[in-house]
RNA sequence: GUCCCCAUCGUCUAGCCUGGCCUAGGACAUGAGCCUUUCGAGCUUAUGGCGCCGGUUCAAAUCCGGCUGGGGACGCCA
C-alpha cells in the first residue's frame, strides 16, 4: 500500500510551497487509496511553537485535505536514540562530546527520482554528520530516516530543496538496513521576481490568504496547476476530479513563479460560480471574523446584498468597503466621486426622487422604467441621472448595476439618500 | 568555492519519452472591438514563445554534447 507523509516544522506558518507539497502528497495518497501520515517535525524545541502547529493543521483543513495518521517527533526521541545507538554497536557511528555522529561511507549513489529520472551524485560535502545533538535531540536527516523507515512511508514526496539530502539519507538507510523509499522532488514555487518566495512577496502563509478573501478551492486549484496539468487544457479542476487524474509522475520538473494575477482570475471564478447561499453563507462568515457587520443585520437581505456584488469581485475582501453603504448609512462621498455632483441637478433629483415614492411596487423593473420615463420628461439622458444617483446612495463612482441596488436598499433608504444629495447641493 | 536541479509566449502550461500530424495549442495578463447607467462580467479578436552553438537525421521544440541563463543545497535549523 501507498503511504506518503507530509512533514511540516511548526516553526513557522503553513507557507504556499509547504502547502503544494502537502497538496501533493495528500492527492497521491488518495488517488492510490494509500495513507496519508502527518509527521510534525518538532525537534527544534526552541523555535517550535504551539500556535504554529495549530495554524499549521488549521490551515491543511481549511484547504480541505485530512490525514490518516498523525505523529510528533518530539514524542519519539527515544527512538531515535536506540537507532543511533545501533549504529554505535555496528561501528557505523560513535559518541563525541555528547553528540553521536554518523560517519558517511563513499560511494557513488544514485537515485530515480519519480519525477525527474535519474541523479547522480559523486561526491559528498561531508564525511561525518551528527545525528544526535548534544541535547539529545535528532538531527533532520537522522529522524527522518528513521520514521520514513519506520513509519513504512513508500513515496517520500518533497520539495526540491531536499535533492541534497537524498544521499544523505540513502547511506544511513544503507548503514540501519532498511528499505529505501521512492523519492520524489516536486519544483519548488519562485517568486514572481525570481527568487525565493518570501518576505518581499506579501502574503505567503495560507492564513494570510485565507484572511485575504481567497477562497480554499482556489488556492487548492491553482497551487495544482503549478508544476501539474490534466493536459487537456482545463484550468478549473475539482479536487474530486484531480484524485482520479492526478499522478505523482506527471509532475513537472521546473520551478513555477507565483502568479497573483492567475490566482485573482480563478478567484473570482469560483465566487462567480458558487450558487448564491453557499457564497452568502461564506461571505457572513468572512464578514464576521471582519467585524464588519452591524449587529442584527437580516440574512435574507445580506444574501441580496451579495447577489448584487457576487459578479465583480475578485476577493471576499472587496466586498468589505465596496458594500458597506448597503449596512451603514454614515458613508461619505468619495473625492473621486464628488465629481459627478459638479453640475447641481437638485430640481432634477427632487423631481425623480417624487416619483419613485409614488411606486406601488419598487422592484428593479419599475425602477427602471419610471427613471428612464423620468429622465425622458426632463430631457436628460438616463446617465445624466443614473451617476449622480449611484453618488447618492452610494457614495462611489462605480457599484453594481444602479436599479437592483435601488431595490435592495428599499424604497425609504433611497428617499432619505436623495435628500441627502440635493442637501449637499444646497449647501456646496 | 563544491555539489545538484531546471530551461516552450511577460507568467502558468500542452507538445518532448515513442523525431514528421507544430505555419507550436490552451489559460492568465495586455491591446482592440462588441455589449452597457459606472465598474466588472461576458463575447469576438490581436500581440507574443521553442535561450544560444554544434552534432545525429531525408526531417528536431522533440535525440546527443557544449555554452549561457535561472534556481537550490552545503547548520549540533528542518
Amino acid at each position: 500500500m501507498v503511504r506518503v507523509r507530509f512533514a511540516p516544522s511548526p516553526t513557522g506558518y503553513l507557507h504556499i510551497g509547504g502547502a503544494r507539497t502537502c497538496l501533493f502528497n495528500w492527492l497521491y495518497a488518495r488517488h492510490c487509496k494509500g495513507e496519508f501520515i502527518l509527521r510534525i517535525e518538532d525537534t527544534d524545541r526552541e523555535r517550535s511553537k504551539k500556535e504554529y502547529l495549530d495554524e499549521i493543521l488549521e490551515s491543511i483543513s481549511w484547504l480541505g485535505m485530512d490525514w490518516d495518521k498523525i505523529f510528533y517527533q518530539s514524542q519519539r526521541f527515544n527512538i531515535y536514540k536506540e537507532y543511533a545507538q545501533k549504529l554505535i554497536t555496528k561501528g557505523k557511528a560513535y559518541q563525541k562530546d555528547d553528540a553521536i555522529f554518523f560517519k558517511y561511507e563513499f560511494q557513488t549513489i544514485q537515485i530515480n527520482d519519480l519525477i525527474r529520472g535519474k541523479i547522480v551524485f559523486s561526491q559528498l560535502p561531508k564525511e561525518e554528520e551528527v545525528i544526535i545533538k548534544k541535547d539529545g535531540s535528532p538531527t533532520y536527516n537522522f529522524s527522518c530516516v528513521v520514521d520514513d523507515a519506520l513509519m513504512g512511508i513508500t513515496h517520500v514526496i518533497r520539495g526540491e530543496d531536499h535533492i541534497p539530502n537524498t544521499p544523505k539519507q540513502i547511506l544511513m538507510y544503507k548503514a540501519l538496513g532498511f528499505k529505501e523509499p521512492l523519492f520524489a522532488h516536486v519544483p519548488l514555487i519562485l517568486s514572481p521576481e525570481g527568487g525565493r518566495l518570501s518576505k518581499r512577496f506579501g502574503a505567503t502563509s495560507i492564513r494570510e490568504f485565507k484572511e485575504a478573501g481567497y477562497l480554499a478551492e482556489s488556492l487548492v486549484n491553482y497551487l495544482l496547476l503549478l508544476s501539474w496539468s490534466p493536459k487537456d487544457n482545463r484550468e478549473i479542476l475539482s479536487i474530486k476530479e484531480t484524485i482520479e487524474l492526478f499522478d505523482i509522475k506527471d509532475v513537472n520538473k521546473s520551478a513555477a513563479e507565483f502568479s497573483l494575477e492567475k490566482l485573482d482570475w480563478i478567484n473570482s471564478f469560483y465566487i462567480k460560480s458558487k450558487n448564491i447561499d453557499e457564497l452568502a453563507k461564506i461571505l457572513y462568515q468572512y464578514t464576521k471574523d471582519k467585524n464588519f457587520l452591524p449587529t442584527n443585520i437580516d440574512l435574507e437581505y445580506f444574501k441580496k446584498v451579495v447577489f448584487l456584488f457576487r459578479e465583480r469581485l475578485i476577493k471576499l475582501s472587496d466586498f468589505l468597503d465596496r458594500a458597506r453603504f448597503c449596512f451603514y448609512d454614515d458613508y461619505t462621498y468619495l473625492e473621486e466621486a464628488k465629481e459627478i455632483l459638479n453640475k447641481n441637478l437638485a430640481g432634477e433629483i427632487e423631481f425623480l426622487k417624487n416619483r419613485l415614492n409614488l411606486l406601488p411596487n419598487f422592484d428593479k423593473e419599475t425602477i427602471e422604467k419610471e427613471f428612464r420615463e423620468v429622465c425622458k420628461e426632463l430631457n436628460l439622458e438616463t446617465k445624466a441621472l443614473v451617476h449622480p444617483v449611484r453618488v447618492a446612495i452610494s457614495g462611489r463612482r462605480i457599484g453594481p448595476g444602479l436599479f437592483e441596488t435601488l431595490e435592495v436598499l428599499g424604497k425609504d433608504k433611497v428617499i432619505q439618500r436623495l435628500d441627502r444629495l440635493i442637501k449637499y447641493w444646497q449647501n456646496n
